[in-house]
DNA sequence: GATGAATGAGCGTTCATTCAT
DNA sequence: CATGAATGAACGCTCATTCAT
């Protein structure tokens, strides 16, 4: 039996954990044990749990931006694109429920706000995706001239509720419903 | 005779804290540091933790609807009652941003979905004052026929977003761009 | 409604609920509460908890020597005279299981010890009775010559045993039984 | 690599200090302190306190029970095997009395009354000695008919006296004295 | 005298982190 | 490199005792 790198098993062990039990409800020393490592080996990868915990989100930003990524097409018209993000979006979360809830954990907590501090002033792929879109919706004037930041709180804001009382059971989101969803936020933003 | 100035010391100072460091960034030794009181002395007002952040979130669920009804008529019609409740909730959100940031933390933890899920089956005055909106806005045609929580998220997720991103700094909302974020919200919800 | 001394309330709420509970699941605020009066009032009758306890053991020491007495007659025959104190510390037990709880309680603590310790050295009435009874059993050569300490133990070990026993249900002691397990006591201290 | 001695250490602190105060007078904290150790490292070898104490139970008990059946034969007669069993336990509360004072803090606590109990249901190896042997005693006619609880606390109750008042200091028991004293006990029992 | 709100030291327990092996 | 036993500061909470009223 290889040891396809301990590392990954330790952050599949913790980001599982974490999503389950939020983050004091997954101490190193369980995420060692679920991982099938020794306590101090997860100290050999990551300096320490905050550390572990950004490193963690990181990664599940660049696979959720794979993911908006993939399919999408600068030429189409502004309008099917957004849907097409929307969708993506909303379907990966409902498809990955541990990765969303490790999301909203991470979202809704110190490192949240920080994260999102640097990310205003920086430039980051995905975040590019939707800064373009907007950019371009503005500029073509088929998207309300808000800032960037309130249409992103307007497209995305229901996304995260959505994709939440989805997996809480409160709504039962079919293919359909997301759809007609992600129409009624572009409502919101679309001119 | 008990002071009931403690219970209002003690009450804010949780509050702040919470507010600023989350739920375990509040330990009650630094609370009840903060409020001038003895550590034991929270334990006569809240039986542990657990209840004095339920207490917590109760008031502050009751000054907001209490915020929402004032104001609130029946007889008007639908859009302009949802301007105006949007308007009021996120008015109230910014400014009383420690209420904001304390709410935001407690919807995000096991108590949040508890909440929401007694919300949507039981009856509260707050909720009702949606609930009713929603329900006739479909009735009327004005609204687009979701289920409920759906429209719910579409309504409410924008408003928390923006409330996040103004009191971290990520925009400035006048009462202009409320106005227009709300309609922006109109316009994702009704026909 | 006259109130009839709260000491006397204060003395029989801490003793139920300590034969009950035990010396740490009998805290002064539930005494006092159980009492009905104020927890500090606790404190105008005995200095500390500790004397409290100490108080409590003394009352309840006198009155099952008070018992002891009532009924012992000097003249009778040793083995008639050990008969009968035997079977009224045996009743006693049975017929006041609070007494006994807490009696036990107190016997099996650091108080227990020191009090021991203090009765060997002074004198006291009711251990007189066993101490006179004891010394002219041996004089008059109807029990074994031991240390009195000895004797008491061999006749006292059982009848907190058999009244733990009978108040925990593991055995119903009716009066045939308890007249002959003090019998099989005397067998053991007499000749 | 666990070092097995720090567990010896925990329990031999534990021991004493439980012993000499009792259960509220050793806290988890000094028992850490006077093994050596840190306060935590006690839960790695004990789930909780009360795990710790019964652990601790457990082995006394078994030490016990060993030291009852080492040289105990069933074919010799019922009053001997009485004479053997009592004087090894009594010898051994008096040799340990460490253990002894723990064993007298168990019995009388929560614990005991269940373990009790327990044991009256169930079937235990140092338990069934007595119980045979009373059986046996009763079935042969030399000991007194009575129910076996009582059996057993005429014979116990006197041992775990005679054990507590040599440890006090208030006789000093020598091996004479202990055979007489159990040959009293015996005296009690037997026919 | 009587009260009971207030106190804070102390409890049992957890867990991120270290370091000898 | 990897381990996991060991740590001890920090947590939520209790309760004997005090003292202003």
């Amino acid at each position: 039996m290889p040891k396809p790198d301990k590392k990954v098993d330790i952050v599949r062990a913790a980001l599982e954990l974490i999503a389950e039990n939020g983050f004091h409800g997954a101490p190193m020393a369980l995420i060692a044990e679920q991982a099938g490592v020794g306590a101090g080996t997860i100290y050999r990868y990551f300096a320490n749990k905050d550390v572990m915990i950004a490193t963690l989100f990181r990664e599940l930003e660049d696979r959720l931006n794979a993911a908006i990524l993939d399919g999408y097409e600068t030429g189409t018209p502004i309008r099917e694109r957004f849907l097409h993000v929307g969708a993506t979006v909303l379907h990966y979360f409902i498809d990955n429920p541990t990765d969303f809830r490790f999301l909203e954990q991470f979202i809704n907590s110190p490192y949240g706000a920080a994260h999102r501090r640097d990310k205003l002033l920086g430039t980051q792929e995905g975040c590019d995706v939707f800064k373009e879109l907007f950019e371009d919706g503005i500029a073509q004037q088929v998207m309300k001239d808000f800032p960037l930041v309130i249409l992103f709180d307007l497209a995305f804001g229901p996304l995260l509720a959505l994709g939440r009382d989805h997996i809480l059971g409160f709504v039962s989101l079919d293919d359909t419903l997301i759809e007609r969803a992600i129409e009624a936020c572009w409502d919101g933003v679309g001119r």
